[in-house]
DNA sequence: CTGAAAGCGCTTACAG
DNA sequence: CTGAAAGCGCTTACAG
């Protein structure tokens, strides 16, 4: 019933916008804002589903219709309105993407993986950053589950109950992405960053080193920080003395250099009988090797220093910069194949894939 | 008459949602993925309408109500949907954002900044990344008009005419961000890059420098470095020579500090009567840096080296970096201020803004 | 290949 | 403070 009374009013609005003359009081709520498809059928003379139809599978519209629907398209300007179509279809193109900030690069390159995927397959990412706060991750994973997205993803594999309830419970594919360890909501993509803190042992270890500490940046926020401690911690036990050492500051982009510059001396001055320093980052260990340089510290001859993400910095320092390497553009892209892979309704390889790491022992060990 | 229909369909199927014993077969079409406003209606019993106040303004509901009502959202587990808030009101809390690239560290500092601002109202941030392609840009800027979003943010001055057209058709406000210089569609915040070149050319000259290289990367894509480029040229005429190289490669994250790395060497060689080089970016300088330094290159002596943008690592290389800072978090800050008050319905203070520069001297040049 | 009808889940505008 | 009606601009499901 509506239909025939709101397809009556269109049309007349239709003519209207079309340039018919036509004297008849608008009954639109509202100004109108932006060219319909009701306005673009009437103006090509067919009906708005065939307009549809037309602009979503092209091949299904005979030839001749469809050229006067593009022409009328491309006269009228006309821009399709995605609430109109996703609510119609109960289908978005959006992706969310949860991470915990934008001034950690690591996220970045994953986004970038995860961006160029999505995109690739007419996907739209829309990204949210949580500040290392869950209780913010819980409010924005709802919000983002309100734009009734085909699949989501989220940085990291610990959530607030609620969140997990949330998302178990949204109906639609999850990728976790960053670390492996535990179970994941749905899939996960990542690395184990305890293997990773234990393969650094062994290499600290091996060159003799027996005397070691970790360099944190607010730990309490950064598990995944905190897993790589505790690879670390256990690797050594019994073979080497180990202590944490646990920095404040270093807020934004390329914050960790300034913690990191500001820690070496801090830390040979309060222990001084440390012979290896791996930190939480390269930023930070590539801020203690540039500190090291402007103090006639040696490095490796009184403290190793050793980083983590494999940052191209790394490969440039002199002493070069030991650190491990993770694959994180290829997190991003594995992450989001997966993830477009069950929205197509195929079953990707695996739901769980570990990428891996890879040690690249530098001089300044 | 449609609604009254509905309403009586909508009716039952909130019955059965709520659990009430009904053998009626669903008239829906396909399935229900998500509890809806009507369920939550009717679990409250109270309207539609009602439901919807409760959730967008409390205050103009009865206690009593409200809390009943409150608790039937939590009791199902009602999340609202977007797309249909947004269809029915014509209005969205999404602030699209157009930037060139996410690998570059200066656009992500602008988007922490607006991200900020535009979270703290209640809006969020849409996300989109051209790739230096304006092409892409335009399609970007339709797509996200698709959303009907209250206002949009893009990087730069320079869009192709149909972008811009588009844009200033919308009927929103818009703001670019970046450089100042030509006439913005709406609104526009950033600091004139030509301005920032010949301020490096001034330094240089009063350092002594003569001969003196500007370094770019992918020039033809970066017209703000071009910019850069002409002021430095214009502000050295007649005084010193000026050379420009355009180095390729270098993608990504931490990209730029290789293209340094490898720039240094070569440049000296081919043009062993240089003195100074400006980069276009501190990245690049910092590979040039960190090649002077592994090499025994004197800096300043053989050659001096600057940059550009002001990033933290300028303060901790030795020598220290001569850069240019630009208040990236600034203009992010300021960009969304505007469109925020724009959208609110007030006027900004100034609908253009130059945020400036600093050149903060360092012991490279 | 084309179309008339119905509906997606909300909010606006009008009443009381 | 509360509600019945109508509509936002599309797409699905059913016909022909």
């Amino acid at each position: 019933m509506r239909g025939t009374r709101a397809r009556g009013a269109t049309a007349d609005e239709a003519k209207q916008a079309t340039g018919e003359a036509c004297a008849a009081p608008r009954r639109t709520r509202r100004r109108r804002a932006a060219v319909t498809l009701n306005e673009v059928a009437a103006g090509a003379g067919v009906a708005p589903i065939t307009v549809s139809r037309a602009l979503n599978n092209p091949a299904s519209v005979s030839p001749a219709l469809r050229s006067r629907i593009e022409q009328a398209v491309e006269q009228l300007g006309y821009v399709p309105n995605r609430m109109a179509g996703a609510l119609a279809s109960a289908r978005t193109r959006v992706i969310p993407v949860i991470v915990p900030s934008l001034s950690n690069v690591v996220f970045v390159e994953v986004i970038e993986g995860i961006q160029e995927a999505v995109e690739a397959q007419g996907y739209q990412m829309l990204l949210g950053s949580t500040g290392y706060d869950l209780g913010h991750e819980a409010a924005l994973a709802a919000t983002l589950l309100g734009w009734a997205p085909p699949g989501m993803m989220v940085a990291g594999l610990r959530h607030e109950t609620r969140t997990a309830t949330l998302l178990r419970n949204a109906g639609i594919p999850i990728v976790e992405f960053m670390e492996t360890g535990r179970a994941p909501i749905d899939m996960n993509v990542g690395l184990s960053h305890v293997r990773a803190g234990a393969a650094m042992a062994e290499h600290l270890l091996a060159r003799g080193y027996r005397r070691i500490g970790f360099v944190g940046l607010r730990m309490k926020d950064d598990y995944r920080a905190r897993q790589r401690y505790d690879g670390l911690r256990r690797q050594l036990a019994g073979k080497a003395a180990v202590v944490l050492f646990d920095r404040e500051g270093g807020a934004g982009q390329g914050g960790g250099q300034q913690v990191g510059w500001d820690a070496l001396p801090d830390l040979l001055a309060i222990t001084p009988a440390l012979d290896a320093l791996f930190f939480a980052n390269d930023e930070m260990a590539v801020g203690a090797l540039l500190r090291a340089r402007r103090d006639g510290t040696d490095v490796p001859g009184r403290i190793a220093i050793a980083g983590f993400n494999g940052l191209p910095i790394a490969a440039l320092t002199t002493p070069t910069l030991t650190t491990i390497v993770s694959p994180r553009k290829q997190i991003g892209r594995e992450a989001a194949a997966m993830l477009l892979a069950r929205i197509a309704g195929r079953e990707p390889t695996t739901r769980r894939l570990d990428v891996g790491f890879t040690l690249e022992a530098g001089g300044s060990t």
